[in-house]
DNA sequence: ATTACTGGTTACTTATTGGTTACCACTTTA
DNA sequence: TAAAGTGGTAACCAATAAGTAACCAGTAAT
């Protein structure tokens, strides 16, 4: 998020906005909740994120310590991503997030809540 | 969150994103969490949201179910702001990152977990 | 010689969000 | 008569996030 407007803020919502406060990080997170996993795996298991904007979530992510990169020097190169134990800390926010989702925005089948 | 392209997703974090994924709403959601308020007090609350930005999102939040609106016919007008049942589900989870922020967030006082 | 592979980067463009200022209705108070 | 108070809206502009397409290194396989 931004230049930091959020980050120093006294609230711990805006806090928290700064850190994961954007369109893809949550979803990111969500991805590595039980695996570590390749640039291109992300890539592939969240199709609609471009390159670009991948490459920069990822970043940020680990400069604000939520997520780990190794990189493996190999050709062709391998780079793989996991959370940290910050971002486990976050897991069960994320995971319930998603839950809730499932219990309140599938109108289809509201009784089917353990999907 | 834009034109609903994470709206009709199958993955529930893009569909949790389509419906909180903004700068604003988790912030709103926080602010709501155990009074009702009027428009001027949310955006007193909020300081750095304008008044257009925090009209938009609050009509976002209530057409999805999150708050809901109540206008009294008085001079000067009146409305009052609150979550819905829906709002209220989701407030455990608002909370937890909070909490979560402060546990994690707070460099200076890493011990003070109890605020 | 060319292509594929991987994890990106670069330059450029577009979409989306956020911000600013002024303004409105209608009544009460000064 | 004029200002204050409330919950906005409108027009316009700036900032930010996101998207697109092409390209790179360096080796192995075709």
């Amino acid at each position: 998020m931004k230049k930091d407007v959020f980050r120093y803020s006294d609230c711990p919502m805006h806090r928290s906005m700064a850190v994961i406060g954007t369109k893809w990080k949550p979803i990111v997170i969500y991805v590595l909740r039980e695996r570590t996993a390749r640039f291109g795996q992300i890539h592939a298991a969240i199709d609609s994120i471009s390159k670009k904007v991948l490459t920069s979530t990822l970043k940020e992510l680990e400069s604000d310590g939520i997520i780990e990169r190794k990189e493996y020097k190999e050709l062709p190169p391998r780079v793989e991503y996991k959370l940290s134990e910050k971002g486990k800390s976050l897991l069960p926010i994320i995971i319930q997030l998603a839950k809730w989702d499932k219990e309140h925005n599938c109108p289809e089948k509201e009784s089917l809540q353990n999907a």
